[in-house]
DNA sequence: GATGAATGAGGCTTCATTCAT
DNA sequence: GATGAATGAAGCCTCATTCAT
């Protein structure tokens, strides 16, 4: 958003040409991304990440210091495409309820998308020394952030229930995120957006007021 | 539906006094366990099980193919005890409703008493080959139907609302394992109790019927 | 032949009961062999041979020092057989040239007989360590005499050139061995029978002088 | 029948340079074959390898697959000298006799300079996977075809009895071959040269007519 | 800046051998 | 005498990381 590329991480590079980092940052850490998500973070080797990302491993290390530092560079990518999606789904939208509804279903989409990924993150963060592990926790924390925030404005604006909004906030980052970890057998359930679907209609049941109801029925009628 | 004597795994060990086996794969998989649990699998060396089982290294292989086969026993023997824990609490219990809380409650505690190693199971999953991946998919999958047969004697009964009744599972299982997953966090937010209270709240709202708050009611009552 | 049962090896055993001892070494040896001649030396376990032998790993450590020691043991029974079929194959035959043939025949049929535990010897023997490998040397040096003293014979009697014997018997000794060693391709040229015939006919050439010619007539006159 | 540059080997190598690989390769398999050679496949590690080859055993299997793998290449390179010497010889030879004689003193040279492998080749073929030994196979073949391409063409010529030519090849090699496998002892008894003599006196009575003889009397008279 | 060959520490696994029963 | 569970040393192989070019 800045006029500068907005900086991820600290993570020192050998190299200066800061253009260049940038460049090269994000074509390791798309291929880290698929080999991690598909085979692991111990299955994959820094040569295979070279070799998907058309570099010698040598390179790598100008970039990066370490194979942990990898994955908290694929980690945080996906993380990252968290907070620039539910933002995305929201702009335009000042209805608190459907602000709401946006925000999930963007969260929904997004993990959907980055389904391995998502899968990836739940696996590895452990793996990271605890210091980088923070990083990645923070960063979840925000998006949460994002989710709890829809939420209160609803309750505040009498919508839903008083509930706790961070407990709650758990549930539906936690229903989002089972559709990629239990993906095996979800999809033999029914597909994202059936799962959407039943899943809003059991948050709306357990969240909604009458108050709420009555608003969510006028939405409804508007957007037919 | 209860636990069938079935053979758990058919892992061979070269050893044959059956007892013998027993206690050393027990010895074998309490260690594996905690250190996997901690550590993660690919930082724990096998020489690290052996040491903390008091054992030799080459003796784990005499009762385990594999370093692989030394998780997935391990995984086992987690899935194992939710699958214990569930019917031992709905025994003397008729009720579907108080039923249907006590599994719930029952997953919550065992979650919560063997929370790393429930990390462990999502973590590492992935890491088995394909074929002893679906032996821990099945047994998830059986444990889920526990809590998913409760969920519909309460339909039947009329008492909650005609859901979906293997989506609503995944989300009590899901709910049950978040306090694991997400413990580094949640932990700031409640304890045990009150994470398991809010949450059946939340359950409550969204799936009891007018006739299932009544009857509710009426438990809750007693219970006083 | 003497009233004690010979002892063929100076390995000792921590078993008193001489009957015994022969015994069971006879049953680890006839395993050993078939294992070793199968698979090699250093691919086949103590395990394997107690398998075969249907006896515990700990017991044959009470007949045997070693694995070498189980190898000696199972080197020095085949070349033990090569001792005892010549003389044998020799028993009422007084005419030079008819022993000379039958010594060989015998000879041929023997490494017939022990085609993979010949193949064995010859790839294991640098296996030992050197005193035990002399052992083996001296009992090949042995049956080479036999051979030796065939041709002498002949040579004395004037039916054979006189060649160096010594170096004419380890052409002999290895055409026998040969066609176990070579047997993956000779088995597709020809059979032992054909193999002897062939390989007779070139030593006869070879050694017979005109005298020697004659009187191999008269022999094969007489065998029909 | 001259030596195609065929490549010997299909062992892929992760390294691109192809002419460091070959470097590589004959650094490696030379050491192996000294090694080999002495101690046996077994006894000796790839530390070993590694260390005498003055590289770090990490490098090995960038050349190579498989411990295996480092003695088919050593076998390899052994049979290969053999083909190459061979036909060495022959060059500029036309004579069929003087070819043949020719050839037959070059095989028992090459065994003797590469004698300890050759004892090797004998040892350890067997413990080479089923298709690494067919290539073995293949080449030893090759070279006993050249010794029976010899042989054959002194029999056109009417220099040779009609005997088997593959069986008398095979005698032919195996004297060769004699020579580093009975080493021990034939070492005792005579020198290469003597022992070549005795061996060639041997092979002419066995296999040259009347013709033969008058023309290798022509032959070596014309040598003095 | 980029390459990729080289290093070497470290882990899994096997198996000869022992020893308590 | 026999058993077989237990030990632990040792070897193969992988792979993160470095460094000369």
């Amino acid at each position: 958003m800045e006029g500068s590329p907005r900086v991820v991480h600290d993570v020192k590079a050998q190299v200066s040409d800061e253009a260049l980092v940038q460049r090269r940052r994000a074509q390791i850490v798309a291929a880290a991304v698929e080999l991690f998500s598909h085979q692991g973070f111990y299955r994959t080797t820094i040569q295979d990440v070279a070799r998907k990302a058309g570099v010698s491993a040598g390179l790598i290390y100008q970039y990066v210091t370490d194979k942990e530092d990898v994955l908290l560079l694929a980690l945080l990518s996906v993380l990252e495409s968290y907070k620039r999606e539910i933002p995305a789904a929201l702009a335009g939208l000042s209805d608190p309820l459907e602000r709401f509804w946006a925000a999930n279903r963007a969260y929904c989409r997004v993990v959907d998308q980055w389904r391995e990924a998502t899968v990836l993150a739940y696996r590895s963060t452990k793996s990271l020394p605890e210091d980088r592990r923070r990083l990645i926790k923070e960063t979840e924390i925000e998006t949460n952030g994002m989710i709890a925030a829809c939420l209160r404005d609803c309750i505040d604006a009498g919508l839903m229930r008083d509930v706790n909004v961070d407990l709650a906030a758990y549930q539906l980052v936690t229903f989002a995120h089972s559709w990629a970890l239990k993906h095996w057998r979800l999809k033999e359930l029914c597909n994202l957006e059936e799962y959407i679907r039943q899943g809003f209609d059991f948050f709306a049941q357990a969240l909604l007021t009458p108050k709420g109801w009555r608003h969510q029925g006028r939405i409804e009628g508007k957007a037919e």
